[in-house]
RNA sequence: GCCCAGAUAGCUCAGUCGGUAGAGCAGGGGACUGAAAAUCCCCGUGUCGGUGGUUCAAUUCCGCCUCUGGGCA
């Protein structure tokens, strides 16, 4: 055996796919029938007080399955990949302690890779200090001249980002800024840390046709659940627009109604078309990883079929770890 | 029925003083390690409504036809 202790690490599913694929229904129908529990890798769906907007599953829609990392943090609160990471593994452990079996579903492909990839996140302070400079820094001079800057600090980086993209610029230099040493150093330092459990991506895939369909009636069912409620709620405690949570997608889009600079109508049209946007970005980057395991989805497939499918797949890895067959 | 204005990329439209055309939006592809639902990059051939005529050459000028707006009856 290439990997003695590879066939002692427990196997935990992750189930991927774009927003408004059906990845809820799917991993409760799967929870439910492996006594498995859910671990959310999405981004927004940490905030507190934005359950609609961000479509975290309902009392009912859990049918009483567990799930963690939703609804944890608060709107005004910083978070990162790092801190999902060490909180993700957590839960992880934990579930796995308790003899369930975890089943992490998300369409946040950098949280999966977070949890799928040996990435470790070094002991790296975001200096609120520092990245302010740098941002004024920034703004007084071009993008090229900053993008200059990053060249001579760490061409490796420099390389792989473009002029125009302010915030990987910003944090390259940030972290040389911070620890004397560069970002592609960090990045090469901390890739072997060896993950506690076996994974199976498997992902959703269906016509895109469909997905748009899929995502326009979706936002339609947010608007008649008080989506605008919820978000001027919000306001109304007094989270600020420049908040990282307040760029998700359903509150910047809604703000300008409320603020009577646009008509509902508009508005509802352009978060559609940026929902739209944000699936084919999710689906570029779960494309471009090969371990997925693609499940497609149609008019003509129920989700119980699906559901089915994972799950015997799911259990086909279960049983094959047993006689050592190779997985993730 | 008459008059006027349109008819060009999926949509809204620009344009060619006659040499077969380009913006915005929509859409597509891609990047991604501490803000990631963010941020950033790349991609525009379509009987220029139909048909006759003028011309070396018509989407562009002229005639007729069809359709769509608006006006007058």
């Amino acid at each position: 055996m290439k990997n003695p202790n590879h066939l002692s690490k427990p196997l935990v599913p992750v189930l991927v796919g774009p927003t408004a694929s059906g990845k809820t229904s799917l991993s409760i129908r799967i929870a439910k029938a492996l006594d498995g529990e859910i671990v959310s890798a999405d981004s927004m769906q940490i905030y507190q007080k934005m359950p609609i907007g961000t479509a975290q599953p309902t009392a009912k829609e859990k049918q009483g399955i567990a799930h963690h990392m939703i609804g944890c943090i608060a709107p005004d609160q910083s978070f990162s990949v790092a801190d999902y990471k060490e909180k993700a593994l957590a839960v992880i452990q934990n579930i796995l302690d308790r003899r369930k079996l975890p089943i992490v579903v998300g369409g946040t492909g950098l949280y999966i890779n977070a949890l799928t990839q040996k990435w470790g996140f070094p002991e790296i302070k975001t200096d609120p200090e520092v990245r302010k400079r740098l941002e004024k820094n920034y703004d007084s001079h071009t993008p090229e001249e900053m993008h200059a800057r990053l060249q001579r600090i760490d061409p490796q980086a420099a390389e792989k980002i473009h002029p125009h993209n302010k915030k990987r610029v910003l944090r390259a230099l940030e972290v040389y800024e911070t620890t004397g040493k560069t970002k592609t150093y960090w990045e090469n330092q901390v890739r072997q840390i060896d993950l506690p459990y076996d994974y199976l991506l498997m992902g959703i895939r269906m016509p895109r046709a469909q997905l748009y369909a899929r995502i326009d009636e979706r936002v339609d069912l947010m608007i008649q659940d008080g989506l605008v409620e919820e978000v001027a709620a919000l306001l109304e405690e007094g989270y600020d627009p420049s908040l990282v949570s307040m760029q998700a997608l359903g509150y910047k889009e809604i703000m300008p109604y409320l603020n009577g600079t646009s008509t509902l109508e508009e508005q509802v049209r352009i978060l559609k078309r940026d929902t739209r946007h944000f699936a084919k970005r999710q689906l570029t980057w779960f494309r471009k990883n090969p371990e997925i395991h693609w499940f497609d989805v149609d008019e003509t497939v129920t989700a119980e079929t699906v559901a089915d499918h994972m799950i015997k797949w799911i259990q086909k890895y279960q049983k094959g770890e047993k006689n050592g067959t190779e997985c993730h």
